[in-house]
DNA sequence: CAAAAGCTACTTATAGTCTGTAGATTTATA
DNA sequence: TATAAATCTACAGACTATAAGTAGCTTTTG
């Protein structure tokens, strides 16, 4: 059976991958701002991952925001 | 040597007991609500975890607040 | 004193890395 | 036009690092 990823998830990748690509990047050139690995990226932007406070914050920094800002977004 | 503990942790465990305090629960009532065990309340209060998104979403629902609120409280 | 919070140590679950494959576009280039 | 060569993204699997969660005891505080 279909694995339903969780809405929460979902939601912040969708705002993740909607600012990444209004800034221009690839999923890669913004993995590496975040110090992250390039393919936990692209599965961050697809609702797969539990991201934990400081990958959010890596993120949000990389995405030119704040942590608040990145939740609004993401309407969280 | 003694660990310090990420900044951002500490923001959010400050910011998550100052609301708590403020609606009058004791971090095992809320620990209750969230679901968690009431030492790892107490250890998110005190700076000493990393949450993950949903763990963030839980406490910040049983604070009465939705995430971004809970990041703007902890100036994050 | 009793309730609330802190602390240590531990196991289990999962966050996050890394390698590699494949498909779909886009961009030279003959 | 073809077609080769980059570029980008999705996804699988194996692995490591760390978050999640529990128990027992100690300390603080009203």
């Amino acid at each position: 059976m279909e694995v339903k990823l969780e809405t929460a998830q979902r939601k912040l990748g969708a705002a993740i991958r909607a600012q990444r690509i209004s800034l221009g990047y690839s999923q890669e050139a913004l993995a590496e701002k975040c110090g992250v690995h390039r393919t936990y990226m692209g599965s961050i932007e697809r609702g797969e991952r539990n991201l934990s406070l400081l990958n959010i914050l890596r993120v949000a920094k990389a995405l030119r925001l704040c942590a608040s800002e990145l939740m609004t977004l993401a309407k969280l």
